[in-house]
DNA sequence: GTTAGGG
DNA sequence: CCCTAAC
């Protein structure tokens, strides 16, 4: 534990990105996938298929009546799921999406209760294909969706193709009786594939013999938490986690999984993303660096460091210093973000490190089910006009720890122990998200906030916040939940923090974004008078956010931002520089010389709060490159040949100057040090021949 | 805090 | 544009 922040040389890196409360196994980070975020049609796909599938293995189950019913090993799921397992193991069929099926699956208030007993086929079909609508309804309504298309379109509009998704499939073989695969072929192609065929031209359902071979998201395989099962990870290569490289290929499928652009746009996509207009006032920027510094400064022994202890003023972290806490902070942000190229499996929608449940849903009565793709919840509106909530879990966002290899396992338990109490610290509260707005109201009804409306039934979300913040910075809850790669709801109206940065960093190490929809409508040339909010709005991938003080500018710790998250600080906007900038530079330049760019910087660039001197400097040096290639080589906006001209006269000028003046200086040195007996005016005097 | 230079 | 060493 009091290593975490210090310097060891060898060191076992562990990424979490989150846990689940209840005992559900987790891969490895390093063997889950991380792919862009998928659409929560993907969702929709699979939920629909794991009907299907699930269906279908039960019936076969059912068929060939109790003998195959005897094994349940390593399965933790009841019902029906283990059945269809079971059923899967001896037929050396291992596709698919029994274990998904298990847990927080959208079919699982299905069949726990509508299969259990036993009901018709026929009405399990219908489910299907309702749910399938729903989930196509939902996904068109998702508001998370739209947003995360429109900055698609806007940010990345060459390098992230949605029309790819489906490259990172794997063939599920499905095992589906003679006597239902007619109707269940007709619920693919009326219900659910004829919505993926209209909107997925890629998606592909066939027939094979008495198979049916799905090609459906592997997302949904890998991103659902629930399915990960280390009792039964070999079962189900597809489902993701257990797999220990980065790709595979399956049966000779040769569905490989790779990350190749995946990856490159994913980065991309974040940098694009955590880009932020948050600190390109260098006033607010170098302000934010002090205070960030400041704080460093403070010593703390080990990873509370970079944790926060509570005072009577608010809540203070205690960052050792820059180097040890930022690094822990930044390594943090890398892992995210770059072992993410690596290490591609596991949930997107965690990436964002957001407390998310495993699955809420409904409870397993009557009515419909919605599938939530905001937030995964579930909810029942049953007919007594009920809203009946289950959340089974909730994971906690992704925790970034470094132990030594000498550690003991016990020592890794109790560090990672601690890093999750740390930040869960203060406790939570639960938040309700409607249409990605926080519902704050408490004292309203449901119908009065409209969520015991059906329309509702996908707009709802639920988030975790720290019940000691004012603020909320939050998360939401919810696994399906496109949502959470892209934005979460930072209400306008949140309330302001006294502590300011100290605030600021204490959110960051408990929470992830928290950010308005609305504000992905931003663009990357828009200019944001809330540096904070914009920059939240922007890095939606940042680990951390900060509570801005309304207007004011704050720092955001990302830990990692997609951001994607992020650095402590963010990179700020390239500003090309203009003609008449380069025209001042070059005349600050001809007239002070180089070496002396603070004076540059206020000679010329005083009101430009934008530039600093290390700009202006950066600014000189490119352009003595750009004066000295050809014109061919150059990019970006011309320069007029006559400034590089200028700038290569000055340049010349002022290094031979500069050389001589070195050298003058040097000399005098060396003659004041080994000529004591030259009088002081005399020695002035050479100094000032020398100088001419 | 500035400057210089590598990335 | 960032980072860091050196001053």
């Amino acid at each position: 534990m009091s290593n975490v922040c210090s310097c060891y040389m060898k060191r076992l890196d562990y990424g979490f990105r989150g846990f689940q409360v209840p005992p559900t196994a987790r891969r490895p980070r390093s063997t889950r996938w991380r792919g862009p975020s998928k659409k929560p049609a993907e969702v929709g796909q699979a939920c629909a298929f794991e009907l299907l599938a699930s269906l279908a293995g039960r019936l076969l189950q059912e068929s060939e009546s109790s003998a195959s019913s005897n094994a349940s090993e390593g399965n933790n799921h009841p019902a029906f799921s283990q059945s269809v397992l079971e059923k899967e193991r001896q037929d050396e069929v291992k596709p698919l999406m029994a274990k998904g099926i298990h847990n927080g699956s959208c079919a699982e208030c299905t069949f726990k209760t509508e299969m259990e007993s036993q009901k018709s086929i026929q009405k399990c079909i219908e489910q299907a294909e309702t749910d399938c609508v729903l989930e196509c309804v939902s996904v068109n309504d998702n508001s998370c969706l739209d947003c995360w298309e429109k900055v698609e379109a806007e940010v990345k509009p060459k390098r992230f193709k949605w029309e790819n998704k489906f490259e990172r499939h794997c063939n599920r073989l499905v095992e589906i009786p003679e006597d239902v695969r007619e109707s269940c072929d007709g619920v693919i192609k009326n219900g659910f594939r004829k919505e993926q065929e209209a909107s997925n031209p890629g998606f592909k359902a066939s027939t094979l013999n008495n198979n049916f071979i799905l090609k459906d998201p592997l997302d949904k395989c890998i991103n659902s938490p629930a399915l990960f099962d280390s009792n039964n990870n070999v079962k189900s290569p597809f489902c993701g986690g257990l797999f220990p490289s980065a790709s595979f290929s399956r049966h000779g499928n040769d569905n490989k999984l790779g990350f190749r652009d995946d990856d490159e746009n994913f980065l991309q996509w974040n940098r694009v993303w955590t880009k932020s207009k948050a600190f390109r006032h260098p006033q607010r920027r170098r302000r934010i660096r002090k205070l960030v510094t400041s704080k460093c400064r403070k010593v703390a022994p080990n990873l509370k460091d970079c944790e926060h202890s509570r005072t009577d003023e608010g809540v203070k972290p205690l960052y050792r210093k820059r180097k040890t806490c930022y690094s822990f902070v930044r390594s943090w942000h890398d892992s995210l973000f770059k072992r993410r190229k690596y290490f591609g499996w596991g949930s997107v929608k965690n990436s964002d490190g957001g407390f998310s449940s495993d699955s809420v849903s409904n409870s397993p009565d009557k009515g419909m089910g919605g599938d939530n793709h905001n937030s995964s919840a579930k909810m029942h509106v049953s007919k007594d006009s009920h809203v009946k909530f289950s959340v089974k879990s909730f994971r906690i966002p992704e925790l970034y720890i470094e132990v030594p290899k000498t550690a003991t396992v016990g020592s890794l338990k109790r560090t990672v122990k601690e890093a999750i109490m740390a930040m869960l610290g203060g406790g939570l509260h639960v938040g309700v998200l409607l249409h990605g707005k926080k519902v704050r109201d408490d004292k309203r009804t449901l119908r009065q906030s409209g969520i015991s409306c059906e329309e509702s039934l996908d707009k709802l979300g639920f988030m975790l916040e720290p019940s000691s913040m004012q603020a909320s910075p939050s998360v939401c809850v919810g696994d399906a939940s496109p949502c959470k790669t892209s934005q979460r709801v930072r209400s306008p109206e949140t309330p302001v923090l006294d502590s300011g940065i100290t605030n600021a960093l204490h959110d960051s190490s408990l929470l992830t974004n928290n950010v308005n929809l609305v504000e992905s409508n931003h663009d990357s040339n828009s200019f944001s008078t809330d540096p904070i909010a914009d920059k939240i709005a922007t890095d939606s991938r940042a680990l951390v956010t900060v509570p801005t003080r309304s207007t004011e500018a704050l720092a955001v710790v990302p830990v990692g931002q997609k951001t994607r998250h992020s650095e402590l600080v963010q990179r700020r906007t390239r500003r090309p520089f203009s003609v008449s900038e380069v025209e001042a530079l070059v005349e600050a330049v001809e007239e002070l010389g180089t070496g002396r760019w603070r004076d540059v910087k206020l000679q010329a660039f005083e009101n430009a709060d934008y530039r600093t001197y290390v700009d202006l400097k950066d600014k000189w040096k490119t352009l003595v490159h750009t004066a000295k290639i050809s014109s061919q080589q150059r990019r970006g906006q011309p320069v007029p040949q006559v400034l590089l001209d200028r700038v290569l006269a000055s340049h010349a000028y002022w290094s031979h100057h500069q050389a001589k003046h070195h050298a003058k200086q040097h000399q005098i040195g060396t003659m004041k040090n080994t000529v004591d007996c030259i009088q002081p005016h005399v020695m002035n005097d050479v100094e000032r021949k020398l100088c001419c």
